[in-house]
RNA sequence: GGCCCCAUCGUCUAGUCAGGUCUAGGACAUCAGGUUUUCAUCCUGAAGACCGGGGUUCGAAUCCCCGUGGGGUCACCA
């Protein structure tokens, strides 16, 4: 028994392959987290060994939802994000790409080889996928043949020699079932004969993601590997390639999955099939003559919605849904950041999918940060069944969080989301206007999206209003015009008032109702349809405030003109 | 289909390991009232679950078995 246990040494080694998944953010938190709660490190390291998929561009974009997220990595690739860095080497064991390491593994394979646990096979992909195929006709269960071995051995060593294309394959013992011993599921057996010889180095010359990982998470101290439910099937693999290799099998726990609303795992291609499911109802053409210039070509949007599996690049599904109006299920991190929802939030929020808190004095809770995460993460609290994403309760969340932040905090942070996402906002308002304007939002907004739908009105230019005829009708034209005749007799009040902040427009409006002994909505119902063309904006003081008094009163004189149009017009 | 995992309100879950305090608790959603100059909030209340069948036991949501249902996985992707 030694009385020293190692440190605790956790990693998130996603494959820079697209943004990060929301199912990846959260294994990256409950990895962070136990890090955390156990006085360890969290590792993070890049699984590029798919050269075709792997791109930089995505490996940045991980690392940054990550930070964004707050889930900041103790060691691994170096970033700086909104001025502070993140990563580093502190045990000295980078590199921390795959593509950098070849070496490493290649010295492993060879001793496997030099062993005879590993050998090299000439197969080609074609032959393969015609013996699976055939043993799927058969209804039996493909099983690498161990083809290869049949060549004599030196015949296999000299056809490598010579330069032929080969790949290396682990040679499973025979008799020997695997054990794995999982702290959230339990011992887990696989029968002998389960596993074949699989691949552990692909022709290309680059191991496949279960060497690589095994040797990674040895050679850099893993301890412990949290990981999703998916993975439970790789484990004899990896464990197997463990005793190939001599190395230590790090502690398991397999956490449940996170499920879409259909009860199947949540992934990226959701996005895709939302948009397809519109060609059930119309055609390639009509479609794609309601698409803008440049969206897609006519060729590769019939291609791609003739072809069930074919998926869309994420820039372009966002454009085509965008145009098509329709709403996309977030499944990304970016996803969610660009629809307005708080880090702290997220991570709240996800951290109880799978796993929950310890209790508070008997009582159940669920609101905390991520410093609680950090001090009460315990595998312990892990559960077993998977988990469905309940989009409504991650916004009833965001509600609560967003509506709460210090006035200050939320201008500040509200113009951060508005400079990634709706600039005109921060770029047309002046800096005392936007702030007006989104402290007026805030009580009422449920996420940053929503907060900035409920400021457009006040950049929109007043030539580009659209007057929506149903409330124009109920709030002016009706019952002989009431409404009109309160609004121009208001304006010429308006004209007469210089003091073009909250407080005394809303006093304004207020007086004036009760002078004339009518309600408020009879009074900024009208207005606010005059302003901005719709029944809904923040409370009236605040809205004419941002809008200033010369672009109020050139407002209700356009709506007033409308008003006078469509009477004329008998509508 | 083979292998593997799972099973408490519509959803996330507490309770399950150490069976009784569970006429099963909380949260989101839903419904009904109320507050509010619009929308959104907010407040109060209601309804709502132990998948089925066998065991074990004085006693089972909790332990065991079978069934059913759901999911994952079966690549030179990770």
């Amino acid at each position: 028994m030694s009385s020293v246990s190692p440190p605790v040494i956790t990693r998130f080694a996603p494959s820079p392959s697209g943004h990060l998944h929301i199912g990846g953010a959260r294994t990256a938190l409950f990895c962070w987290a136990y890090a955390k709660a156990r006085g360890g490190h969290f590792l993070l390291r890049l699984e590029d060994t798919d050269q075709a998929r792997s791109s930089e561009a995505s490996a940045k974009a991980i690392l940054e939802d990550l930070a964004w997220l707050g889930i900041d990595w103790d060691e691994g690739p170096e970033i700086e994000f909104k001025g502070r860095t993140v990563g580093g080497d502190p045990r000295s064991v980078a590199p921390f790409a795959q593509s950098e390491r070849l070496d490493i593994y290649n010295k492993h394979i060879d001793q496997l080889i030099g062993e005879g646990k590993a050998y090299y096979a000439f197969d080609t992909a074609e032959e393969l996928a015609a013996k699976r195929n055939a043993a799927q006709r058969e209804k039996k269960q493909y099983r690498y043949d161990r083809a290869a071995m049949q060549i004599p051995e030196a015949e296999r060593a000299e056809r490598v020699a010579n330069g032929e294309p080969h790949v290396v394959r682990l040679r499973m013992p025979d008799d020997e079932g695997v054990s794995v011993k999982d702290e959230v599921l339990g011992d887990v057996s696989f029968a002998p004969g389960e596993l074949d010889d699989f691949i552990i180095r692909k022709m290309d010359g680059y191991p496949t993601y279960h060497f690589a990982v095994v040797v990674d998470d040895a050679l850099m101290g893993v301890t412990h590997v949290l990981r999703g439910q998916e993975h439970l099937n790789n484990t004899p693999r990896h464990v197997a390639l463990q005793k190939a290799l001599g190395f230590d099998t790090p502690v398991y726990a397999h956490m449940p999955l996170i499920f879409n609303d259909k009860g199947a795992k949540m992934s990226k291609r959701e996005r895709d099939t939302t948009v397809k499911e519109i060609f059930k109802r119309r055609s390639v053409e009509e479609v794609y003559a309601e698409l803008p210039e440049g969206v897609i070509g006519i060729e590769e949007l019939a291609d791609w919605a003739g072809d069930k599996k074919a998926q869309l690049e994420g820039e372009t599904i966002d454009r085509l849904a965008e145009a098509l109006g329709i709403l996309l299920p977030e499944v990304s991190v970016e996803d969610f950041r660009k629809a307005g929802y708080l880090p702290e939030v997220i991570t709240n929020f996800i951290s109880l999918l799978g796993w929950t808190p310890s209790k508070q004095d008997g009582a159940d809770r669920e609101k905390f940060d991520m410093d609680f995460l950090a001090k009460d993460f315990d595998i312990a609290r892990i559960g077993k069944s998977n988990a469905r994403f309940d989009r409504a309760k991650l916004m009833a969340f965001n509600t609560d969080v967003i509506t709460q932040l210090p006035a200050d905090e939320f201008v500040e942070r509200f113009a951060g989301y508005c400079r990634d996402y709706e600039p005109a906002i921060v770029e047309k308002l002046s800096e005392k206007a936007f702030r007006v304007l989104a402290l007026a939002v805030q009580p009422q907004c449920k996420t940053f999206f929503d907060a900035a739908r409920r400021c457009v009105f006040a950049v929109t230019p007043a030539s580009e209003i659209v007057y929506e005829e149903k409330a124009v009708k109920k709030n002016l034209t009706r019952n002989d015009a009431a409404g009109l005749g309160v609004l121009r007799d208001f304006r010429g009040v308006l004209a007469d008032h210089d003091d073009w902040s909250t407080e005394p427009l809303s006093k304004l409006v207020a007086d004036y109702c009760e002078k004339n002994e009518i309600g408020m909505g009879m009074v900024a119902q009208p207005i606010r349809v005059a302003v901005t063309g719709t029944p809904v904006s923040p409370p009236i003081g605040e809205t004419l405030a941002a809008l200033g008094k010369e672009e109020t009163l050139d407002r209700i004189d356009r709506c007033v003109v409308e008003c006078q149009r469509l009477l004329a017009a008998g509508v």
